[in-house]
DNA sequence: TCCAAACCCTTGGATGTCCTAGTATATTGC
DNA sequence: GCAATATACTAGGACATCCAAGGGTTTGGA
């Protein structure tokens, strides 16, 4: 977006907490919002290195997903559930997959309101290189030290936790 | 969105990444990943608290780094650096802060390219009360202990400066 | 001086996310 | 068996983000 900036606009508006009476909660807000910084800067390297593939990190999610369940397929519901994201979003990842001839929908063979989504081999292997790229050129490079990779599997993981997305 | 998980999907994913020959990467594709999803659930907690105040994060942002500016007015441009969003975000933003009467767009004295936001009294006093409802349901519960608000804060300050955010 | 390059903001288009509502199919309870 | 309730997917709309392109303003070198 630009040079560096001189200062971390985070740890300024942590400042400003502070200087506010808001002291308590300063430390807090400052995780959250690098947090939120920090997300926007993986997102943007991710969708980088899936843009030759024409694909987007929603989309390679859904693929990676159908891609490591035996039969190559899912129902759409297992999909939003397992991926945590609104049915209509995957609705629209699927619709776009689809049009690129990666998945295919299906009918689910004895609940008719449900539709398979099913990897087509040009789906997997399109999944398995866009994989190999991300691996190398993403969660290879992430930045991150090898100890504090393991601090935010265990931050995030419970929060996630406590949150309510899982309970084991 | 519905019931907890049995099983965290993310360590599932970390598992897989794993049997498939990428141990190397798999701890962090899982500390990235479960950073996206916290951002995803932190989000949504700050949506919800802004929704009365008729706000969203992005806009909240907005009216907040004004409401810190002395003069409580800064260039769109220096907006756009500091919130660190692409400039069009910033005109979206500002679009719809001046339609509801919280900032207003003023031409720069002396460089007729640049325009400034400047602070309604209105948006002065929506940004005071927001912030209050945001310290005290989002960061005063951030679910998060205050040794790993810390760790978060140092992890993902070392992160953004290495990807080029600031040189401080 | 003057024109090209740099800079600033906005418009238009593509994507993704969510919410609300609507249609179709299953399941449950009387 | 049939009606009421629950579940699954999709259509339409609101927002936010980015990129590409365009028009106006400044700056700086020839």
């Amino acid at each position: 977006m630009g040079a560096p900036l001189p200062r971390d606009p985070i740890a300024d508006a942590q400042r400003n907490w502070e200087r506010h009476g808001w002291a308590d909660v300063a430390a807090p807000m400052a995780a959250i919002t690098a947090l939120m910084r920090t997300q926007q800067i993986l997102l943007a390297r991710i969708e980088t290195a899936l843009k030759p593939f024409g694909l987007t990190f929603a989309r390679y999610e859904l693929l990676a997903l159908l891609s490591f369940a035996r039969s190559g397929a899912l129902p759409m519901n297992k999909a939003s559930a397992l991926l945590q994201v609104h049915p209509t979003s995957v609705t629209n990842a699927v619709d776009r997959l689809q049009g690129a001839g990666l998945v295919l929908r299906s009918p689910h063979p004895t609940d008719g309101r449900t539709t398979l989504i099913e990897l087509t081999s040009e789906g997997r292997t399109l999944a398995k290189r866009a994989t190999a790229v991300l691996n190398s050129e993403v969660f290879g490079r992430s930045g991150f030290e090898g100890q504090d990779v393991d601090q935010l599997i265990r931050i995030l993981g419970n929060f996630r936790r406590n949150a309510g997305d899982f309970s084991g």
